[in-house]
RNA sequence: UCCCCGGUAGCUCAGUCGGUAGAGCAAGUGACUGUUAAUCACUGGGUCCGUGGUUCGAGUCCGCGCCGGGGAGCCA
């Protein structure tokens, strides 16, 4: 028994007239009177399914096969043949079909053969990847992941697992999740009546992490070029389709870099991993064209052919001021750029992808640069239409007499961040880096409108099902 | 957290002026057919989110609650 996948069928890797096993789950079943079936079988290895044609003289036929419906799991061996009807080119003409899995209640089996809100699919994550839009995602995103390895790896960079339990409370980046393994009903008590956290599993308050960056920095300042790919926490309240609880996150981290090198990194990497998914996934993203968003594909393409706009903070305040659209929130240098200002300038202005750069110190990280001028730091946006912000990232100051006052003016406790500023006293220099949103950019790419329906299990608040 | 919108069959939704429940798809049965999310006919399928109120009468109007979606803020 020779086991191929759907995808190499389907990719011509196999001759007609050769015998094959193939393994998946029942899309649709078609009778005919001619004396045969048809039953589209899927397993995931490609978008399209394969087409099995199941003869009435199969032992099972009556029996089992005119039974089967959507979500039945088989084994179907037969000889591999050139399809004659219309829509396919091959197809598996079956000598054996094995019910490996039933579905015990049609009527009720979740994924029907029909379009289903996101929503409502949502509500059903342990079946929705067997249609076809959480599929073809699936698939996206494993694309891409792997698309992003190896262009940093291809680039020398260096993946560093950084942590994901952090003791350092306030990194700046939002509300944290707290790791703890005391008796919440009766946790340990100091003698000024707080909680004894010094009785907790690290002898220390510790949370998840908001971001590694900070610990990327000291492989940065060893290694050179480094980079994290994993999960990140956040402990916001925010509902929106931008936003999950849990969500991964690519930063890449580079010594000796200013941040135009960052930005040119940020723009190489989005245009080389558009550029293979493209090509890698082009089932997946005709359908994404045909049923999600139209124009996914030449959206992309653009994107990988043309050159990312730039444009400094203080020339796009000139620009939200100068223009004729009306603002909710009025513009005015020093002010933090609201949604409705960056779609105006990704949107409208640009008409794609752009980097802004040099912020207002005030509305930024106490780890930020601070430019020539004093009032700004090299800090760096990627806003594309559609999403808004999909990087956000800055040259780090590298020097400790500024940093040590960045971290006074935020009111941040220096000597928690003992080990961050050792990295400026021993053998400091410029570095620069950012934070890519995965969810963000599958998003950008298959023009899925909620972040909830390109990560397998979405959290949100009031929501860990699964 | 704030502002809007929504919750009716397995799913997507309609439901008029307050008068006692409908369609499409799915499912089941049959017809037809090398079919393509096939087509046609028939059948089954309802705690109208919960709760309190107004009313002779509430899916419909009002209060409260729960859940979901979109937007805002925060950010990736």
């Amino acid at each position: 028994m020779s086991v191929h996948t759907i995808a190499a069928v389907l990719g011509g890797k196999t001759p007609l007239g050769q015998e094959i096993t193939v393994q998946g789950w029942v899309r649709t079943r078609r009778d005919s009177k001619a004396g045969l079936s048809f039953v589209t079988l899927h397993d995931g290895s490609s978008f399209e399914p394969l087409q099995i044609i199941a003869p009435a003289e199969l032992p099972n036929y009556q029996g089992e096969v005119l039974h089967l419906t959507a979500g039945c799991a088989l084994r179907v061996t037969g000889e591999l043949i050139a399809s004659s009807g219309k829509g396919q080119t091959v197809e598996l003409r079956a000598a054996r079909i094995e019910v490996v899995g039933w579905v015990e209640d049609p009527e009720t089996y979740p994924i029907a053969p029909k379009a289903h809100s996101f929503e409502y699919l949502r509500s059903v994550a342990h079946l929705r990847p067997r249609t076809n839009s959480i599929g073809a995602v699936a698939r996206v995103r494993h694309c891409l992941a792997q698309a992003i390895h190896r262009f940093l790896h291809e680039n020398g960079y260096f993946w560093v697992h950084t942590p994901i339990i952090t003791a350092s409370d306030c990194e700046g980046a939002g509300a944290l999740f707290r790791v703890s393994t005391l008796d919440l009903v009766n946790p340990p008590r100091t003698p000024e009546g707080g909680i004894d956290f010094s009785q907790d599993f690290f002898g220390r308050e510790t949370f998840l992490t908001v971001s590694g960056q900070l610990n990327v920095e000291a492989y940065c300042l060893a290694l050179s070029k480094v980079y994290t790919f994993g999960p990140t926490f956040r402990a916001e309240n925010s509902n929106t389709s931008r936003h999950l609880a849990e969500f991964w996150m690519i930063e890449p981290e580079t010594a000796f870099a200013d941040l135009y090198a960052n930005a040119d990194l940020a723009e190489a990497l989005l245009k080389e991993i558009f550029r293979v998914v493209l090509s890698e996934r082009a089932d997946d993203m005709a359908f994404f064209a045909q049923r999600i968003d139209k124009t996914c594909i030449q959206r992309l393409e653009q994107v990988v052919n043309s050159p990312f706009e730039r444009l400094d903070y203080s020339e796009a305040i000139g620009i939200l001021e100068r223009s004729v659209q009306s603002f909710a929130f009025p513009v005015r240098w020093g002010m933090d750029l609201q949604s409705e200002h960056e779609r105006y300038l990704a949107e409208d202005y640009v008409k794609g992808p752009l980097v802004l750069i040099n912020y207002p110190k005030e509305i930024k990280s106490f780890y930020m640069r601070l430019n020539d001028d004093g009032r700004t730091v090299a800090a760096m946006d990627v806003l594309v239409p559609g999403i808004g912000e999909i990087i956000g990232g800055s040259q780090r100051e590298e020097r400790l007499d500024l940093l040590d006052a960045r971290l006074d003016e935020s009111g941040m406790d220096k000597m928690a961040y003992n080990w961050y500023r050792d990295l400026r006293r021993y053998g400091s220099v410029p570095h620069a880096g950012f934070g890519l949103g995965f969810e963000r950019t599958i998003s950008y790419v298959t023009g899925m409108s909620n972040v909830r329906d390109v990560i397998p299990f979405p959290r949100t608040p009031r929501g860990a099902d699964y």
